[in-house]
RNA sequence: GGCUGGGUAGCUCAGCUGGUUAGAGCACGGCACUCAUAAUGCCGGGGUCGACGGUUCGAGUCCGUCCCCAGCUACCA
């Protein structure tokens, strides 16, 4: 069985999960269960990112140990993504211990096998010891640091480890000359590509002072001891999650797919490539770089004051429907807005009316017309029609044109659309009258409940809840989630007994 | 400041290398149907295609200038 290993940004642990942070994680999750029913081992990993002057510095001001805050940071994570049904496989968090002894042998694999690639050089300006850290002229207000005023400002020298990133240009200039698709969508490529053209400066991997972090394994020369900075500590955890550098590793690295947001698009193209390479270590398959959504037309990202409750969103109409709302309204591969009215517009339109309706009048008729069996029937137009669709929707999915989620969704519901209207165009009702036309009764049932059953399968990857009820409503075999996309054009339901249930997706009365 | 992408119906967007009356979904109005969550289907109204100028027999579709939005990036401080 082919395997995909598919990793999600981990998130900073200084402050409660957002609508920002549900639209990557949800994506992601669409994204490992699409490639589950298309017959993949996959492992889908997320996390937290754990370490930083923030982090230490929030838990100060609560007066908590910063282990105890990034516990309950990252319980309230792992919740909320449970909440909406991400089924990661792993939940990596970068104070795990695992993860710190395989961080440092990544520094350790990279001084030797390249060595020269870390250098130490002396780093020189104000710092501010209220806030911990080297203030830049812009930060300075009357000779003082702009938050603590009443302290002064030392200048200060220290010694820090820098890895030679300039080196790689021209690694780096080859791996998107040969790999076209490394990273996607083609904006952000773009904007890689000029980036690199334009120049690489090292960059500063570690930090003195720098106490909540993973020490630094490379001793300085000045003797003072090194906490190691973000780039090396965040994003080797798509490594260390395999369980680097003990056996087996290689068993699941190298990583299918890296997800990730177009804000961190240069960490993730340059940078991280450039250390595996350092390390001989093999690259990532892909990088996803998604967009954000915005609320209300503002920009919604960790640090904007706009918000909004994600509980609240979630509660609305339930997680299903939330994951529907996130990935087909905000393009996987743009940016897209989030508001109540289109979340509204899209439940009653795209769900309840469209395709749980379509779902209940079918199964209605099952029951009322053929006792609830569904009738042994010839394939129609209507599957033909439906294929088409299909392989579009596979072509939105399978990644060979990125990941385009809203695009898949769309060619489900042109599938919705097309029963809807088979449905009337057939008017199953007036057959079931004529008894001279029972054949054709059951081709019209038999017809739809097969694109019902598709349907089910088709739609799980967005919402796996609403595709079990409705499965199991329609007296499927087994589970949903262990259906083949390989099996779907021979799927045959006569003989399935449907159980109408409630609603799939009801109506809030009013 | 530089670079990239974009500005098309109330909303979200599609319109490939220029060619008859500019499309889709949602929202809105009318008709039909009655199996269904008063759901569905059909028909329809609605757009100076950011602005101005140009090329052309003919331009959302090409060229120039400008305005606005988003992103990447620089410099100053």
């Amino acid at each position: 069985m082919p395997r995909f290993y598919l990793t999600t940004a981990i998130d900073y642990a200084n402050g409660d999960p957002h609508l920002g942070h549900a639209l990557e994680k949800v994506g992601a999750d669409a994204i490992a269960r699409y490639h589950r029913l298309a017959g993949f081992d996959v492992h889908f990993c997320t996390g937290m990112d754990e370490h930083g002057q923030k982090v230490a510095q929030t838990a100060a001001a609560r007066d908590v140990d910063p282990q105890a805050f990034v516990d309950r940071i990252a319980g309230r994570f792992r919740e909320t993504w449970e909440r909406l049904a991400v089924s990661f496989d792993q939940f990596v968090r970068t104070t795990d211990p695992a993860h710190k002894s395989g961080v440092r042998a990544l520094i350790r694999r990279i001084a030797d096998t390249s060595p020269g690639d870390f250098y130490e050089k002396a780093y020189e300006g104000w710092y501010c010891v209220g806030c911990e850290l080297f203030k830049r002229d812009d930060e300075i207000v009357d000779g003082h640091c702009a938050l603590h005023p009443t302290r002064t400002l030392e200048w200060t020298e220290e010694r820090n480890f820098f890895f030679r990133l300039s080196k790689y240009a021209g690694f780096l200039r080859q791996l998107f000359a040969d790999r076209p698709d490394f990273l996607a969508p083609e904006s952000r490529r773009n904007e890689v590509l000029s980036l690199i053209e334009r120049g690489l400066d090292d960059i500063s991997i570690s930090r003195a002072r720098l106490s909540w972090a993973i020490p630094f394994p490379l001793a300085a020369s000045d003797g003072v001891a090194q906490g190691t900075w973000v780039w090396f500590d965040a994003l080797p955890n798509y490594l260390t999650a395999t369980g680097y550098p003990g056996a087996g590793w290689k068993e699941r690295w190298p990583a299918q797919l890296h997800v990730i947001g177009k804000d961190i698009t240069r960490l993730h193209a340059v940078i991280w490539p450039a250390m595996l390479q350092a390390a001989e270590i093999a690259l990532p398959g892909r990088v996803w770089a998604h967009g954000f959504v915005q609320l209300a037309g503002e920009r919604f990202s960790k640090s904007a004051g706009v918000k909004l409750e994600l509980g609240e969103a979630i509660d609305r109409y339930g997680a299903d429907a939330f994951r529907y709302f996130l990935l087909r309204e905000v393009p996987f591969d743009a940016d897209g807005n989030f508001s109540f009215e289109r979340f509204d517009e899209r439940y009653h339109a795209d769900l309840a009316n469209a395709f749980g309706n379509l779902a209940s009048r079918v199964i209605a008729m099952v029951e009322r017309y053929r006792g609830g069996v569904v009738p042994r029937a010839p394939r129609t137009g209507l599957d033909a029609d439906d294929h088409a669709s299909i392989a579009a929707y596979h072509a939105a999915m399978d990644g060979t044109n990125g990941y385009l989620l809203h695009e898949g969704l769309k060619h489900i519901w042109a599938c919705v659309q097309r029963g809807n209207e088979y449905v009337d165009r057939r008017a199953p009702w007036r057959q079931a009258r004529d008894p001279v036309l029972a054949a054709d009764l059951d081709e019209t049932l038999g017809a739809l409940v097969r694109q019902l059953a598709r349907l089910a399968v088709l739609v799980q990857p967005f919402m796996p809840g609403k595709a079990a009820e409705l499965w199991s409503q329609l007296g499927g075999p087994g589970a949903v989630a262990d259906q083949r996309f390989a099996a779907l054009a021979t799927l045959d339901p006569a003989g399935w007994k449907v159980a109408k249930g409630a609603p799939l997706f009801p109506k809030p009365e009013g």
